[in-house]
RNA sequence: CGCGGGGUGGAGCAGUUCGGUAGCUCGCCGGGCUCAUAACCCGGAGGUCGUAGGUUCAAAUCCUGCCUCCGCAA
């Protein structure tokens, strides 16, 4: 007896997301997400972490990246309104206005706080100590839609993006369940979005790159950002180095220098502060205990820039 | 056929070019020194060198196929 809805989103958070939906016993019509896309080394067509949740929730799935060409199929799903996570396309306003109730997208930061595709890693960048979500109805902007509702959250000490995003889906998912019933009821009320937009641009491996001169607390906050994707890095001896985790030491080191500590390997920034290395991943190689790294490689060559 | 690196005792590496009974730094077990220790000393266990086949008197090392992990690029 209840509504359908549509539920749109791409990466595995909102594979996440939508099982729990369904879990929760929310009817999905249509489940949109991206077309499949080039994968991995051998560039193996693959479809989104959301299609294959939808195959295995027995949904039926449109995969497009330009929803203004299906719109005879969202017409036809029958539903008013439309969950959107990590879709990542535009939606035209011919689109947004097939739906009577709208469409909504959970955001993981606290608009107008980081518009745009990379809030989570945005905040730890700018060593925020706080962030959250945002539901907000979908307008042709860029998140610039007017807001249903928000949760805050406190940034944990050492919380990398996939720790951090993690969490901040579990607060999206029980916003969502919160919200929902008012939704399909109409009983809500939307507000503009106060104080000063920022934007996320979308992540580069040039963003990701750690730089001696820039010094270990800004490293540390990449280190942090870009845990798990794409890692920050900088060269050793040549070719590139990720820097899983590390965490910032007391004790002080020239630029570029290395030298063993208890629990790592510490590293000197331009700054002359020492970041502590922990888990370390060089190419071509897995990911590894910093010191266990360290044992081996040789004297003479240990060239960090 | 996108480019490239790796798979050697529990961990990280060396050895492969110029085939000849496996090494380093750690970890682990036992013993010693010490008020004590993550320090130091002595001793010990643990490896069919990814896999299948080939060449050879002899293969971690040379040749061929396969599996697998990863970096770059997309």
């Amino acid at each position: 007896m209840t509504m359908p809805i549509i539920f749109a989103g791409t990466p595995e958070t909102a594979a996440s997301v939508l099982r729990s939906l369904v879990t929760a016993g929310e009817e999905i019509s249509l489940v949109i997400t991206r077309e499949d896309a080039p994968f991995g080394r051998k560039r193996e067509l693959r479809q989104s972490p959301v299609a294959d949740a939808a195959d295995e929730l027995g949904l039926t799935v449109l995969k497009t990246n330009q929803p203004a060409r299906n719109e005879k199929e969202i017409r036809e799903s029958g539903a008013e309104l439309a969950i959107v996570v990590a879709y990542g396309a535009i939606l035209k306003q011919s689109t947004i206005d097939l739906l009577r109730t709208g469409w909504f997208n959970l955001h993981y930061s606290l608009l107008p706080r980081f518009r745009g595709a990379s809030p989570v890693q945005s905040a730890l960048l700018a060593g925020d100590r706080e962030t959250g979500v945002t539901i907000f109805k979908i307008d042709s902007g860029m998140d610039t839609g007017e807001v249903l509702a928000q949760l805050p959250t406190l940034i944990e000490p050492d919380e990398n993006s996939g720790r951090l995003l993690d969490r901040l889906t579990q607060l999206g998912t029980s916003l969502l369940l919160q919200e929902l019933p008012r939704l399909r009821a109409g009983m809500f009320a939307l507000k503009p979005q106060v104080g000063d937009p920022t934007k996320a641009d979308k992540i580069t491996r040039d963003a990701a790159r750690i730089l001696l001169s820039e010094g270990a607390s800004i490293a540390c906050r990449k280190t942090l950002a870009f845990n798990p994707e794409p890692g920050a890095w900088l060269l050793f001896n040549g070719t590139p180095f990720r820097i899983l985790s590390a965490r910032l030491a007391k004790t002080s080191l020239p630029s570029g220098e290395l030298s063993p500590e208890n629990g790592g390997v510490l590293l000197g920034f331009g700054d002359g502060q020492g970041l502590l290395l922990t888990e370390v991943q060089p190419a071509g190689k897995a990911v590894m205990n910093a010191k266990d790294w360290f044992r081996g490689t040789r004297e003479n060559a240990r060239t960090m820039e």
